[in-house]
DNA sequence: TTGGTCATGTAATTCGTTACATGATTGA
DNA sequence: TCAATCATGTAACGAATTACATGACCAA
C-alpha cells in the first residue's frame, strides 16, 4: 500500500494532476519509490473512489487536478505514526555479490569496479541536484534535504565498501 | 527474474530441496532477496521444466533434491556477467522520511529515533551472525563475508544519518 | 503543419504475498 | 502417542511492469 501513501504525501504539498505526479515520481521520488504511469493513474482513481482525494479542477486536455481531502490527510498521518515500515528490501546488486564466487576473480573484481563507478556517478548526480535546489526552510524542504543526504551517504558508503571488497577477492 | 537466479546461485553451492532452499532464504538471503515458500516451489518447477535444474535424488516425505545443470550454471554466469542490475530499489523507510513534514517535529523526531534503534539492533544481529559463522577461505565464503560487511556498514551509516537528521528537525 | 509535450486510460502479464491443504517422519 | 519438523503443492489476490491506445494543445 505504499504507492497509495506516496501519492497522498505528494498531494499534501499541493494539488496536482496525474501527469504532475508522474513527473514527481520520475524525479524526486525516483530513487525512493519508483512508479509507472499506469500504476499512478490506476491508484488515483482508487483514491478518489475511497474519498481520500478529490478532483478540484479540470484543465485542458482532460487534465484533472486532485486535492487531498481531510480524510486523505488523516490517512497519511495514520500511516506515518501508527504503522511500521515492514516491506522487505530487495537488492539485486547485493544478490549478485553473494554469488560472485561462481565467476573468475577478475570477473568478480570487474563487477565491483563497475559498482564503484556507479556509486560515484550517483553521488555526483545527487550532489548537483542538491546544489541546484533552493532549500528554503519549510518542513517539506527539510525532509527533502534529509532524504537527499541519505542518498549521498549511501553512495559514499557503497563506494568505500566496494573498494574494500575488491581487495578481498583473489 | 531475480528469484530465479537466486535459486540457481544457491544450487551452485550444493544440491538442495525446496525445503532446504526455503531455509536459506529465511536466513542467509533474508536481508538481500526475501522469498516465500510458495514462490520458491513454483519457481523450482519452472526451472526444472526449463532444464536449468534437475531432480537428482528423492528422499522421505516426497523430498526432491535438485541439482544445477550445466545449462543452469551457464545461465547463472550469463546473468552475472552479461546483464546489469536494473531493479528499482524501493525503501519504505525513506519514503516515510520524505513526508515527515506533515507530522509535528516531535513525532518526526520520534520516527527517526525509532530508526536509530532499529539500525543499532540490525547491526548487532549481523555482528553476532558474523561471529558465529566459520568463514573458511573458499570463494562462496568470501562473498558471503563481503555481503555481510555491507550490512554492517549500511546499518552504521543509517544510524549516523538518522542521528544527524534528528538534529535537523525543529 | 508538424513535432513535442501534455494528458489520460486500459489490457495483458509477471511477480509477490497470504492462505489453504495435505501428509510423512522422527524424537521425546 | 503426540508435537515438532520435514516436505510439497495450489488458489486467490494484490502489486508492478510493459505495452497498447488515444487525443488535445502549443510553439516554432
Amino acid at each position: 500500500m505504499s504507492l497509495r501513501h506516496a501519492l497522498l504525501g505528494l498531494l499534501s504539498e499541493r494539488p496536482a494532476s496525474g501527469y504532475d505526479l508522474l513527473k514527481s515520481f520520475d524525479t524526486s521520488l525516483a530513487n525512493v519509490w519508483p512508479a509507472t504511469q499506469s500504476q499512478i493513474y490506476t491508484e488515483l482513481s482508487k483514491l478518489a473512489d475511497a474519498g481520500l482525494i478529490s478532483v478540484t479542477a479540470e484543465g485542458p486536455r482532460g487534465r484533472k487536478e486532485y486535492t487531498l481531502t481531510d480524510a486523505g490527510l488523516a490517512e497519511l498521518r495514520h500511516w506515518l505514526t501508527e504503522t511500521k515500515p515492514q516491506r522487505n528490501t530487495r537488492s539485486e546488486v547485493l544478490l549478485r555479490v553473494f554469488f560472485l564466487g561462481v565467476l573468475t576473480p577478475e570477473q568478480a573484481r570487474g563487477y565491483l569496479t563497475e559498482l564503484i563507478k556507479l556509486s560515484e556517478q550517483a553521488h555526483e548526480n545527487l550532489r548537483h541536484l542538491d546544489e541546484s535546489i533552493d532549500w528554503d526552510g519549510d518542513n517539506l524542504s527539510v525532509c527533502g534535504r534529509i532524504t537527499l543526504e541519505y542518498g549521498l551517504r549511501f553512495n559514499a558508503m557503497r563506494r568505500e565498501w566496494a573498494e574494500w571488497a575488491v581487495g578481498q577477492i583473489r
